[in-house]
DNA sequence: CAGGATCCAATACGATACTG
DNA sequence: CAGTATCGTATTGGATCCTG
């Protein structure tokens, strides 16, 4: 993974941070207002020592940080960063993909994450650094099949 | 993985799927055109026998599928099937999420996947069952910090 | 409650050798 | 070339016990 053609890939460096099995559930939580340590291992059902490493992780990655509690008490909330936030559009690209190719026509489905009066708020869209919506600079597209 | 909660989550699911270090990888290169083992294999660096179980799976999850080789050899390509191509969107998150927060301002980053004459394809953006467009529909966001 | 330390099982992974 | 088989190592992940 640290090989010369895929260091300078955004897709290979990306996954290298959040491309195991934990990490983009924590983050799934945490879109969802999940803070606390006990909250997070009851929720995902992993062990308190491989929460701990990928929580600690996604600190050294600038995807979450730590707050002092908003309840009071002498721990910490682990929150979203901006750049935690940047994940949204992947864990929605996720999420509808997981629902368009692996659930069967009305199998039930988890709806964890909406606002409590039921709206939803309106996803980001990905955008390149000029503020653009990628659909219209997209530079990770597919090749014509003829190679 | 598999207990209740995480079982009907959408997310949940797909990550089951490609959640680990190298799917998302052969995706990537099959997106770029890439449909031989060892084109595979030399583009990610990955040893022959993880290549093969990674394929594999891909192939019993419906991600990719095989075809007579284009070149008329005895082998077979690896191609995208619809449900494979379905990632795009997933992709392309991916990487414009590395572009943004894992590189540095004019940090040289690989530009694998574009159009033969540099003009670049219009990604698929997410959609629901009914072909609106997810911005209107989501599910997956965020809930108030209240909790 | 929020972890760290330790131990152990299962798996991920690479290197090498083998096959048609 | 396109794999499969075998081996050894590294990492993952759970269970258990410990601490402030």
């Amino acid at each position: 993974m640290h090989d010369d053609p895929n260091a300078t890939c955004p897709v290979a460096r990306a996954l290298d941070l959040i491309g195991d099995r934990w990490s983009l559930l924590i983050v799934r939580d945490a879109f969802d207002g999940v803070r606390r340590f006990s909250d997070f291992q009851r929720s995902l059902g992993m062990s308190r020592s491989m929460l701990s490493q990928r929580l600690q992780a996604l600190l050294d990655a600038g995807v979450l940080a730590q707050q002092p509690a908003a309840d009071g008490s002498r721990y910490h909330d682990y929150v979203l960063t901006p750049q935690g936030q940047g994940l949204f559009t992947l864990v929605v690209a996720l999420r509808q993909w997981g629902e368009d190719f692996l659930f069967a026509e009305h199998e039930p489905r988890s709806q964890l994450l909406t606002l409590a009066d039921g709206q939803p708020l309106a996803p980001l869209l990905p955008r390149d650094r000029e503020g653009r919506v990628l659909a219209a600079t997209a530079t990770h597209v597919v090749k014509p099949a003829t190679r």
